[in-house]
DNA sequence: ACCTAAACCTGGGCGC
DNA sequence: TGCGCCCAGGTTTAGG
């Protein structure tokens, strides 16, 4: 499912797009699509910028198209005459960018099989505080600091796996990552925050930037539904120790890997190196 | 502030 | 074959 890597992935990939004009529009209007598509034509895309799960397109204008994938949402980037994935709600026709080497006609279409995710178009006054990124907390590999980690870490009394799944106090975080980072810290998910000793909190906060790291490196996860802008699949899911590996034993002690429900999630641990 | 459960959706996998 | 059930898990919302 897309977290922090598979969205980056799909982020540095949208670069090759900066430059381009949305030329026309077609939509099929559900709540997936939000706010008046119709007024885009002509706009030139500026940047691609990404909030946590959240990716912005930055505008002409002083617009922007917000973007969540939430759990089966995808972006495409197609030429003409390659088949548009199935369950599409939206097809924007793009000029190729002056730095780009492409030929044909470009469309950038999102598809989304459970509608849980959205595509939406916000002007000039919105794009300031939107409550999406204004409840956004701070983000690892970026401006999360090891203080910052201790300071949320010992304010809280939550099981540290929810805390972490916050993305109010940590931005990008899901489930997958999670539990890989609690497994590579040796940290049991169910633990209280606050409960932590120092070498633990570091330990974590170093294997959340490792695992994110990897996943990144790794194009993202494609346990599930996850394609990137090509339609290519990642690999981190080749390099899980603990997530979706019930009843396998543990790359670490071979202590059998248990599945437990903790905050309405599948929670994948080992219940003997983690501790 | 915290917690849990339900809701949003739909396909895939399993048991029978 | 195919029906019923659970599961997936990002985020919001409702209620305690």
């Amino acid at each position: 499912m897309p977290e922090l890597p598979e969205v980056e992935t799909i982020r540095r990939q949208l670069e090759s797009i900066i430059g381009s004009t949305i030329t026309s529009v077609e939509f099929t209007p559900s709540k997936v699509i939000r706010g008046e598509m119709s007024t885009i034509l002509h706009e030139k895309i500026l940047s691609i910028e990404r909030y946590g799960k959240l990716l912005v397109i930055r505008l002409s204008n002083n617009r922007a198209l917000t973007v969540h994938l939430k759990m089966t949402g995808r972006l495409s980037l197609l030429e003409t005459g390659d088949e548009v994935p199935g369950y599409n709600h939206i097809s924007f026709h793009l000029t190729p960018a002056l730095s780009s080497d492409r030929r044909g006609s470009l469309f950038l279409v999102y598809c989304d099989m459970r509608k849980f995710g959205f595509v939406a178009l916000h002007t000039k006054e919105e794009i300031i505080s939107l409550p999406f990124i204004r409840n956004l907390g701070k983000e690892p590999l970026k401006d999360l600091t090891l203080q910052d980690f201790q300071n949320l870490l010992s304010r809280s009394n939550r099981a540290i796996k929810v805390l972490l799944l916050d993305q109010s106090k940590i931005a990008g975080i899901g489930n997958i990552y999670d539990c890989e980072a609690l497994w590579l810290a040796g940290i049991r998910p169910q633990r209280r925050a606050n409960s932590l000793q120092q070498t633990e909190i570091r330990k974590l906060f170093i294997a959340i930037e490792d695992v994110l790291r990897e996943g990144i490196k790794r194009g993202g996860a494609s346990d599930n539904t996850y394609r990137n802008l090509y339609g290519g699949k990642g690999e981190y899911q080749n390099f899980f120790k603990v997530y979706g590996r019930t009843g396998k034993p543990c790359p670490r002690c071979g202590t059998l890997i248990v599945r437990e429900s903790l905050g309405g999630r599948g929670t994948f641990f080992c219940p003997h190196c983690q501790k």
